[in-house]
Parts: C-alpha cells; sequence; structure tokens
DNA sequence: TTGACATGCAACCATATAGTTGCATATGAG
DNA sequence: CTCATATGCAACTATATGGTTGCATGTCAA
C-alpha cells in the first residue's frame, strides 16, 4: 500500500498512468516520446507504477507494452482514504466543540 | 492535490492521520510521545499535512491541536483514483485481447 | 547475416527528503 | 516574577529520488 502512495506521489507517473487512460497497451519508447525526459527515465518510473501493481507488462517481441492494471488498484487507496471520509462529520463536529471549548476557556 | 499524494506517501504521516482518526484534536507534543523520533520531525510531518490540508491545527494557549480536516480531503483522492477504478473492466479487456493478438502475431 | 530498433543495466550527479541537535520564543502555573 | 512546558527556527547530515549518459543485449527486417 505505502507503495502506491509513493508511486501516486509523483506528477510525472500520473502523466503516465493518464496516457494509458487515453490509450492503453503502449511501448515504452511510445510513452517516452511525450515525457520530457529521457526513456530510461520513463521506464524507471514505469518500473515503480509495475512494482506498485498500478500498471501492468506484456512483451510483444521487443516491445515491452504497458497496461492500467486491471486488478482494482483503487480498492486500496478508496479504503484507505475512506476510513477517514467516513470520519469527516464527526472530525467536523470535534473541530467545533473544541474551538468552542477554547473560547470558554479563554473567556474564564 | 499532489501536495495530497506527496503527503500522504510517508508511513509516518499516514501514522499520525490514524493517531488523530484514533483521537482527534491532539497536541504536538502529545503526538511526538508516540512516534519514533524527535519532536521536530513530527512537527515537520504535521506541516506538511497541514499544507496538504489533511490536517487543521488550532491553537489553545501555548498547545497546538491538531485536527483531522473537515474538508472532505478523501474526495480528491478518490475522485482521482475513481477515474481509473472505472476504467478497470475495460482495461481488464484490453488486456486480454492484446494477450490473444500477440498469440496470434506469434503463431503467424 | 547485418543493421536498426527497443529495451535493460550500471555508474554517476544534483536535489529533495527525513532526520538530527541546539537555541530562541511564548505561555501557563506556582 | 520565575520556572517549566510547548512550540518554532535554523543549521547540519545522510539517504532517497529523479534525472543523466554510455554501453550491452535481444529481436525484427532486409
Amino acid at each position: 500500500m505505502s507503495d502506491v502512495f509513493r508511486a501516486l506521489a509523483d506528477e510525472n507517473r500520473r502523466s503516465l498512468l493518464d496516457a494509458l487512460f487515453a490509450r492503453n497497451g503502449q511501448s515504452l519508447s511510445e510513452m517516452a516520446e511525450k515525457m520530457p525526459m529521457s526513456r530510461q527515465a520513463v521506464a524507471k518510473h514505469l518500473a515503480i507504477l509495475e512494482s506498485a501493481n498500478l500498471v501492468s507488462t506484456a512483451w510483444r517481441g521487443r516491445e515491452k507494452l504497458h497496461y492500467l492494471n486491471p486488478v482494482p488498484i483503487g480498492e486500496i487507496v478508496r479504503r484507505w482514504v475512506g476510513k477517514f471520509e467516513d470520519a469527516r462529520v464527526d472530525a467536523l463536529t470535534d473541530f467545533k466543540e473544541q474551538m468552542e471549548t477554547s473560547e470558554e476557556k479563554r473567556r474564564a
């Protein structure tokens, strides 16, 4: 899981996912052309996405094709984030109560 | 948005969010006690969470209290991740088709 | 077979990040 | 007032990260 967040932390890697979202199954060179960096740099980013299981790859001859991972990647993130989202309203309540409490303390 | 992912990329920062989830409105020292690092290190992490809008703070006297941000933080992440999740089934289809295509090419 | 193309591997570099320590400042308690 | 507590600020360090370049390897095509 930490791998997923780390992988998503980089803007360039999110761009790569966007590119695959636009057209799935692209080769490394293909993706590298659109990015403002060397092919090797892109290869590293894709490797990180792959090891975070956000992207899976398949060889076709000498080309390495990249696919948005068919595994429900989002679930991991959503589950973790969702936990906090569910607490949202309570948190707001806590926050306001706390603010009021400190107000009272100040006046006291 | 990139700030959010970057902020979440660190395990220690996720722990801090967990700690606030367990008990909202803790002071810096309070949170630092539970973490395996100096108070200053924790302060930096909390500052990052705060600037990513994941945590908001309020002073009560000399204590700085930390709250899970009442703003729907999850929305950002969920929306972004959800985009890819929606593409999940299609991606799987693409992937399989591509595999089969390369099979055929190989046999040809 | 030979050459061009696609990728991988390794060394290297600059900067960002996560941590430290030491000291300064502000507030609450006695 | 004075002292302890809570936090902030700044300098410094080590390692991680994102990028580069050069060369090796593997595969398709003529």
